[in-house]
DNA sequence: CCTCCGAGTTGAACGCGTTCAACTTCTACT
DNA sequence: AGTAGAAGTTGAACGCGTTCAACTCGGAGG
């Protein structure tokens, strides 16, 4: 298989499976230095912004080459990735302490929300490229993809405890799919958010405090024989179109 | 595009004062050039879709060369804003036409997305793109953006027919809030509909044909006493937060 | 005729994300 | 110790979007 290396024709792409970074063996030492890809990368974002910071900066600032920086992370997107990933980690912890203290629905709602601007704040400069990134399915950092999908279900808990730990009546056949509207209540702040140029975020904040009632309230809504049946076939619409539930394989 | 180049000077007639991209002074032959590297690049997205498509493809098929291009347009990404007038154009011609027949607010609403599918469909290989640059604030494709003001406005003006022509009694407080509210449902239909990977965007049509009743079915809850609070709130939450309301910016 | 000027046009060049063949270092096993 | 092979590392090179100094062209004024 000699390719002169000059003539680069034809359709390179289409191998999708690049099994760069995933779960291959890391030593001690490879651990090491991808954290320190990382740190280096998500300071000089946080800094500069996502769009200014180059990967050859990321990798003259952390001491390696660029290539090696590829070693570790597919792409550039994939340091949004484990940006992503810290923001749900300390999102979920803060989350879980601050909404304790509240049994209603839309206080613990609120309390879920205010831990995750709290956690994201200082990353708002460069949110912007997260979310454009999330949009594509074909990208990695999409929130159906099956790379997010661990981080995503620890969010999505994070969501079923918001319920749980409430002292709403909630009608048991919706309340399953419930965290998973909830979530898409999250990111519809989150876009927000982006959008977002006040200081602290807080006319975020603001839109937190109203819509979090709000939905307790619809939630609430939901014991009524009214409008039960609306609910149900909300429900099942969620189930069937936005959860994919089990998709057996998408590259083996 | 069944338009020859000879249509686009005509049907946008507003030119929004945008100074942004070329909008210095173009000889005739200056027209011409500009929508024949229009007419090409749209061609080239359809064909290849758009990250595959280079500018150096486009220059190369439209006979021009790269820096030729940039004469003209801004970026690559102003060249989608164009596909995207386009299609809203066309939409609302369709839209208005199938929506008539019916007067039930389902229907028309679902007249009016299939409308927007039948439209959008052959585009939807570097839709993609599209969303993904909306998303950005600082793009001029954002739906927030000067730029796409008039573009919106249009397409916010066919959902407000959907409630005006239908047979529907709604509590004339939200009633004014309702195209927009419609126009956010529209946006999630579009978002998966990029997603979607189903054949002639079925899973699309099947999602539109089920939400569209539901969101009716909503609307209709209005007028009840028990749920009015609620909905009042709503509606001042949309106006307060997602209408920007007063911009004095363009065009006196 | 020539000159001037600005719209139109060019392609080389820049900086970027990414790839790759070749290289070095570490680990495991004989 | 020796060695195979995996893990780690490198920088030049590729193709991309974009920029820019320099060019051509056409017509208005002398």
């Amino acid at each position: 298989m000699a390719e002169p290396s000059e003539a680069r024709t034809g359709p390179t792409g289409s191998d999708t499976g690049a099994p760069r970074d995933r779960g291959e063996k890391l030593t001690a030492r490879g651990d090491e230095r991808k954290a320190l890809i990382l740190d280096t990368a998500l300071r000089l974002f946080e800094r500069d912004g996502y769009e200014k910071t180059t990967m050859r900066a990321i990798a003259r600032e952390a001491g390696v080459s660029v290539g090696n920086a590829y070693y570790y992370f597919d792409s550039k997107d994939h340091l949004i990735q484990a940006f992503y990933d810290e923001v749900s980690d300390h999102h979920i912890v803060r989350a879980l302490t601050s909404m304790r203290p509240h049994r209603d629905l839309g206080a613990r709602l609120a309390a879920d929300l205010h831990a995750w601007i709290d956690v994201a704040e200082p990353y708002r400069a460069f949110a912007t490229q997260f979310v454009k990134n999330a949009v594509d399915p074909n990208s990695p950092l999409s929130p159906f993809s099956p790379e997010s999908k661990p981080t995503r279900d620890k969010v999505i808990e994070v969501h079923r405890r918001v319920v749980l730990g409430s002292n709403a009546k909630i009608d048991p056949e919706i309340a399953e799919s419930l965290p998973d509207l909830l979530w898409m209540h999250h990111m519809g702040i989150v876009l927000f958010w982006v959008y977002d140029r006040s200081p602290d975020a807080r006319r975020t904040r603001e839109l937190v405090d109203r819509t979090a009632p709000m939905v307790a309230r619809v939630i609430r809504l939901s014991r009524f024989k009214m409008v039960r049946p609306l609910f149900r076939e909300a429900d099942k619409l969620i189930r069937d179109f936005l959860l994919p539930g089990d998709e057996p394989a998408d590259r083996g």
